[in-house]
DNA sequence: AGTGCTGTGTTACAAATCGTTACAAACTTT
DNA sequence: AAAGTTTGTAACGATTTGTAACACAGCACT
């Protein structure tokens, strides 16, 4: 379960968690919180320590009282006295945003293995291979290849963003969805980052990047892939 | 986690119950065992009587005051005054060195029992090889060979921290779980350790240490081991 | 068609992060 | 005790990422 008062945490971490083989609920407080610990059976609570109303610290010291769930606290980058006052508050795990969701996901699975509970299926979910024009791109091995086998050097954001869009082509992404996205940042307004990246990007992958024909500029809208995807699974 | 000014009393203790299936973190005085309870969660303690500073039985009483994790006392042979001196001071049993660590092993078990907290799962899981590559690495034997038979030395670091990433494929771990996953340490900031060894391995099982293909960077968020594991188990 | 404004691409350079080298300290073996 | 090995630290080099500024493209209005 994910409690966050910003929706759009809840949306994409739902999302994100969900690919993974999790099923996700969400809250965006502590009242609808214990709501849903009513309904259902929750493995762990990924929990905002700033919410709005009872703060997540004190939240997680009452769920303490009567429930060994495991929760994972979000807190705002470089608050280290945060960091402790959730672990004395009963956090296993804490995580600062801006967070890249990978490492949420890394944090999650050691946590539930230190409570000795089973993630979710398997790391099949991570033997894909994407193919679009004459590129294969291993998700798992972190790899793009070229058909002809010679592989390209990535660096982790532009294999991360490269990821983003094979995994949702021919969808217009905005810069903030494409941030949160590929590296679980927030935007900040007149933010460039992204623009840079997907230049650098098109400098690796397009035969004429001045011409690109994979990653399209939306004016006004963001980037989409266009590429045909075609999802290679590894036979074991 | 294991308290013992003893460095090698501190490592052999990790090694020997990291095979037995727990995660051990370390500390050399009672100081530095407050810093990882702060941050981790800890479901035992062996706690020497003999510390420098503050004395075991004093570190006892005052972590009782504040927790009930269950302590066990490691005193010195014949000092019938100290067991019952560790028992009044909160410790949930003893043991006198120098000590066969397969009875440490069961005293241990057995609180963990009475406190009813659940063990990890079989020591089963253990007696395991795990295949990558060209390469084959044996848990239990802590020996790393090619498929060809030709074995590679790994010092003891090298050894743990390849552990880690192969019981962990294609999941991002921060330089802060692998320290903890591999040496039971905590990462002090602007720490290079890891990267050091992560650096020394690289030389002995990639193919090109330069363009890493089994154990990749992924910048601000850690390392990830991208080759494919299987495991091959033993047969009993 | 021309003009102005906004959005995007590129270049240059600075900042951040990670890889490597060298050497010292600690540890292990002979 | 001496020699060999392992590990850690500091500093420098390499790579990646981000920022700022300028150039160019696209769009709306006149």
């Amino acid at each position: 379960m994910v409690v966050d008062d910003d929706r759009e945490i809840r949306v994409l971490l739902k999302q994100f968690l969900s690919r993974q083989g999790y099923r996700i609920s969400t809250a965006a407080d502590g009242e609808e919180m214990n709501k849903v610990l009513g309904d259902w059976q929750i493995d762990l609570i990924i929990l905002d320590l700033m919410l709005p109303g009872e703060d997540g610290l004190s939240i997680c010291r009452e769920l303490r009282k009567t429930s060994k769930t495991p929760v994972v606290m979000l807190t705002v980058m470089g608050e280290e006295n945060d960091r402790i006052k959730g672990f004395s508050g009963g956090a296993d795990d804490y995580i600062a945003k801006p967070f890249n969701p990978h490492e949420l996901l890394a944090r999650i699975k050691a946590v539930l293995r230190r409570t000795n509970m089973v993630p979710p299926a398997s790391q099949k979910a991570y033997d894909q291979v994407l193919c679009f024009d004459t590129w294969r791109l291993d998700i798992s091995e972190r790899r793009l290849t070229s058909n002809s086998g010679t592989m390209v050097d990535l660096s982790t954001a532009e294999f991360d963003l490269l990821a983003a869009f094979a995994e949702r082509p021919q969808q217009i992404l905005s810069r903030d969805q494409l941030l949160d996205l590929a590296r679980g940042m927030v935007e900040i307004p007149f933010d460039r980052k992204i623009d840079m990246q997907v230049s650098r990007l098109r400098h690796k992958i397009e035969e004429d990047p001045k011409h690109p024909t994979l990653i399209q500029t939306v004016r006004g809208g963001g980037y989409v892939f266009t590429a045909k995807v075609t999802l290679q699974g590894v036979v074991e």
